[in-house]
DNA sequence: AAGCCGTGGAGGTCAAGATCGGCGTGCAGA
DNA sequence: TCTGCACGCCGATCTTGACCTCCACGGCTT
């Protein structure tokens, strides 16, 4: 049915000190926050996944919220770094749209889902919860903003406008693409994208003999 | 503080025909649901927002869930609605699309912040809910991919793709534009964020004399 | 004036986050 | 090798909070 079946459930009765408890607490709660959401993940879930009694649980982490930020903060950095590699990675910036495409799509198949803790989160009313979740579309955007600002010398309200739209058009697609069931193959889909973020709907080619204006 | 504010709460003692309570009780229950999110939503909060009892509230809806896809159903037949009326508005696509992106902003901005309830929603896992946002996103995008489509000769999950695009870049920016407490004007907004859509990122003015390949 | 129907406040139930005392295991030292 | 200690772990429980119903009251109809 709905069963979660990723890593097997420990038996319950290994011995770990204490660092590699932690690590272990933390991917079973990925999993089952990933797979829940926030608010349907009990806490009683997580410990059990991990092969562990709750207490355990409260002896790594001071409360459900620290532990779901905990893995909150992980993922996060790991979005805005790949998105500052893939504009650093070339100056041509056609290639630069092809790559910070090729970026989300990556985070988006790859880290177990986690993409959703980010992109799909329950508990966007936690002022700390939204106050991450934004800051990584925001620091993602102004990366991409300055490359538009430098180069078309637009101001950053604008540029600013257009980075957004740019990384949400990555963001929503590569989760449909993904959700969808992958239709079409990953390179192909981000190079659609990158031809429609490049040269815009306009720039595909007309079927019929129709004027565009 | 975190007050609010929108419409007065009534004077504990007003008879209403059976209609109207429900529409009151539906508008007092938006105002809740979009200031505190599902989970935090109480319904002592909506009726006592509503100037009403609880067991009222309970005679027009089953439960807490009902209530919120009923405000969920109708606003989200409203965006899909919107869409596919700004997509019929007119033969020409560049207007087209400036069009859909006008209705974006106009559901985003008006409405009583009733967007956040399709757009941010933290009852995505609810199986009920998430089939309902889902499906907003599916038919705006069909009705855009079949625009595409018919125009360009792609074929369905190309086009699909695209129109997701298309549709994730209104949304996202649309939002962004009003959290940031709309820098520049709506109307610039969309204009910018058309010739972003309709020519691409690469039909900005350059700012230097470099070569973009 | 008398009855009825909808309203109001107080309470039950239950799920889920958070916690307390006890148990077993392995190591240090004599 | 035997004893004591410290650490990690568990079963069982407490408590809070939110959804959802039961006994009194007041205005409208005939």
């Amino acid at each position: 049915m709905t069963a979660i079946e990723q890593t097997e459930a420990r038996p319950r009765g290994t011995r770990l000190p204490r660092r590699a408890r932690r690590n272990q607490l933390l991917g079973a709660a990925q999993e089952v926050f990933v797979a829940q959401g926030y608010h349907a993940a009990a806490m009683d879930d997580i410990a059990e996944r991990a092969g562990v009694s709750k207490p355990v649980l409260y002896q790594h982490f001071p409360g459900k919220l620290e532990l779901y930020l905990a893995l909150l903060d992980q993922h996060c950095e790991a979005l805005v770094q790949a998105v500052r590699a893939a504009l650093a990675s070339t100056t041509d910036n056609k290639k630069r749209v092809e790559a910070t495409m090729h970026a989300y799509f990556a985070y988006v198949e790859d880290e177990g889902g986690a993409f959703r803790l980010v992109f799909e989160s329950d508990l966007t009313n936690e002022p700390a919860v939204r106050e991450r979740v934004d800051k990584v579309a925001l620091d993602c955007a102004e990366a991409i903003s300055e490359v538009i600002a430098e180069d078309t010398g637009l101001a950053k309200e604008q540029s600013m406008l257009l980075a957004v739209g740019l990384g949400g058009v990555s963001q929503v697609v590569a989760r449909y693409w993904l959700s969808s069931g992958s239709p079409i193959p990953r390179d192909q889909a981000v190079q659609l994208l990158t031809s429609l973020a490049w040269r815009g709907i306009a720039g595909f080619p007309l079927h019929g003999a129709e004027g565009q204006h």
